[in-house]
DNA sequence: AACTCGGGGCT
DNA sequence: AGCCCAGAGTT
């Protein structure tokens, strides 16, 4: 089952042309965001609703402004100043190490993906950000929500962990290529947050429903 | 491959 | 009352 580079362009184009009517704004997409604040920002997204971080983030930034200022904190710190957004132990612990790792590298990260990525806190999904942020490359967003989009317009993903999915993986890295990397991920991500949501998709109103495997399969 | 972490918001 | 949310680490 390939797909063409046609599948690929209109699935762009069309993406492109909704994000500009209807993209979010967010501090952390902002020019004047720090590295930091990318990186944080995407600690603090995981598994937690980015219009409740927009209101989280900028009282987190204030407190911790760069890696020196988070270094200092203490681990139960951390943890109690991510209370309010879920997650705050294994989220605070991880991101405490983070913190920690940095400090003795100065704030620098590796050169090499695979040591960034052993770093801990940095996954899959957040050394693709960083990737893409910071090293300037055209890496994939993949999430859940860029993972459902994908799965409902061009087929579903072979293996159950997204992170282990070449299938997914391959075409993320595709549809985020050969344009303006920035705005195709968050198109695709604001997307799936506002048309092709988990729940109650909007089909009626998507303008990429003519060739979508889902819509297709509907009752 | 499956499980856990988690408060908040929406239905 | 139930479901989902810009994942990562462990078992």
């Amino acid at each position: 089952m390939t797909i063409s580079d046609k599948q690929v362009v209109e699935f762009q184009t069309k993406l492109l042309s909704w994000y500009k009517e209807n993209g979010r704004h967010f501090p952390w997409r902002n020019k004047s965001a720090t590295n930091y604040q990318k990186i944080v920002s995407e600690v603090l997204l995981q598994r937690t609703k980015a219009v409740t971080i927009a209101k989280f983030f900028p009282k987190f930034i204030r407190k911790y402004p760069s890696w020196k200022q988070l270094g200092n904190a203490t681990e139960e710190e951390l943890q109690e100043s991510l209370r309010p957004i879920g997650l705050y132990k294994q989220r605070g612990s991880r991101l405490f190490k983070l913190a920690q790792e940095l400090k003795k590298r100065k704030g620098r990260f590796p050169k090499e993906r695979s040591e960034v990525e052993e770093l801990p806190m940095m996954g899959q999904y957040i050394t693709n950000a960083y990737e893409l942020f910071i090293l300037k490359k055209s890496s994939p967003l993949l999430d859940v929500n860029m993972a459902r989009v994908i799965e409902r317009y061009f087929g579903q993903r072979k293996l159950s962990d997204i992170r282990y999915d070449p299938y997914l993986q391959d075409l993320a890295h595709k549809l985020v290529t050969s344009i303006n990397s920035y705005e195709i991920n968050w198109a695709i991500i604001d997307f799936a947050a506002s048309i092709c949501k988990a729940r109650d998709p909007k089909c009626p109103m998507c303008s990429l429903n003519k060739n979508c495997k889902f819509i297709t399969q509907l009752p």
